[in-house]
DNA sequence: ATAAATATTTAGACATACCTAAAAATATAG
DNA sequence: CTATATTTTTAGGTATGTCTAAATATTTAT
């Protein structure tokens, strides 16, 4: 059996390797968690015995295809419950992270598959972030981060790659959903801060919130 | 904050007060629980340290207010979950035991009152057992046991007072659910086994069967 | 190419929650 | 009212997953 802190830990290095590439270091994974990098250490040591991931001492680590296919399982996991408290129980996205963080360990496959037949197979959840199916595929969503985009650029708003209460409270105030249109008018070379046009609002926004917004250009 | 061992300790203490009075013993604990006396009495010591018992060495254990508390919450948890699973994920009420012990420790009342809502207050869960509410008050259920009513009493099934897969796999075989009306025909002394009618069927069972099985008497 | 800085691992402790075996307290029987 | 049986607790040990401090390996900079 899987505990939940190596399931934890798989879903780390997921995560950390959907964002960057090559092997994934004690470091990153110690952040990621928020432990220290002696825990990770060890738990590498566990996760290795496992055949869960690729371990080599001072090399860094990535996952094992049992490994992969575990950590998309919760990250499956994960999304589905985030839809289901939004659309049925009527959270609103900002507060659904914590209690799905605590769901997504429930263990049993019949119950994934139920709901997500119950949700009728969604294939985002509320932060517009793929939903990867009972395979274990997650589909790709052909999109960019504002913060990279062309001046004069105008494209949708698809999703938010941060799941952090602060940051999706700030995006309502400023207006800012899933669906929304958006203009790049003016990138500031000194901060790399934005100016963008929304629902024809000019706002200005930060680079780091930028960067979290994910947009289909159209 | 409280523990998941501590959650099932909790449990098992007002399972056990719940089907007898009195002070609940080491041993009876140890049974429902599936572990060592001597792990119960590592254990007891913390849950009275934590004020969540009432304990003293060799007397036996009841739940303080605040274990009552977490207890009946855990219990409505429980319930609550299980009617989901039923009416919504449209699992048979012999599956959603297991998931629901999971689904139970979730750490959330946010979600729990929202799941409430959404279920639409209900006051039973699929074995006819009473959801408390809110404020912890648990319905009383005016049922008696079958196999403690009299020959010729008719009356209709309303619960059943033990969730387990074989139980509950055993009563579908019979044709048994929830709102069936039966007559109790004959009490075999010899083996304290009942006959009874059920849907103008007769049908022969044991006393570990009917006394699980909660009759209103018309 | 070597020294300094950084990253990683090992060593030794701690808390939780379990175990078995033995000791102590309580209950039951003759 | 003892003696025996049963129940409960204590003692000592194990596995998991964490920690800090120290040792070792790797990377970077001069």
């Amino acid at each position: 059996m899987i505990t939940l802190a190596e399931e934890n830990y798989l879903k780390a290095i997921l995560s950390i390797s959907l964002n960057e590439d090559g092997k994934v270091s004690t470091n990153a994974i110690a952040n990621e968690i928020g432990t220290s990098a002696a825990s990770v250490s060890d738990m590498l040591k566990k996760l290795g015995e496992k055949k869960l991931i690729k371990y080599e001492k001072y090399k860094g680590v990535e996952l094992s295809k049992l490994g992969q296919n575990k950590a998309v399982m919760i990250l499956r996991k994960h999304r589905l419950w985030e839809t289901f408290l939004v659309n049925k129980l009527d959270f609103n996205w900002g507060e659904v992270h914590d209690v799905a963080e605590q769901l997504e360990h429930i263990q049993s496959s019949e119950l994934i598959d139920r709901l997500d037949i119950f949700l009728e197979h969604p294939k985002f959840d509320p932060h517009g972030e793929p939903i990867p199916n009972k395979e274990g595929k997650i589909a790709s969503t052909n999109t960019t981060p504002l913060n990279e985009l062309q001046v004069n650029t105008k494209g949708k708003i698809m999703g938010v790659s941060l799941d952090e209460k602060d940051f999706l409270d700030y995006l309502t105030k400023l207006n800012i959903t899933i669906g929304t249109e958006v203009i790049l008018i003016e990138k500031v070379s000194f901060d790399k801060s934005l100016s963008i046009k929304i629902e024809n609002t000019k706002q200005h926004i930060s680079n780091d919130v930028a960067k979290h917004l994910l947009i289909k250009i159209s």
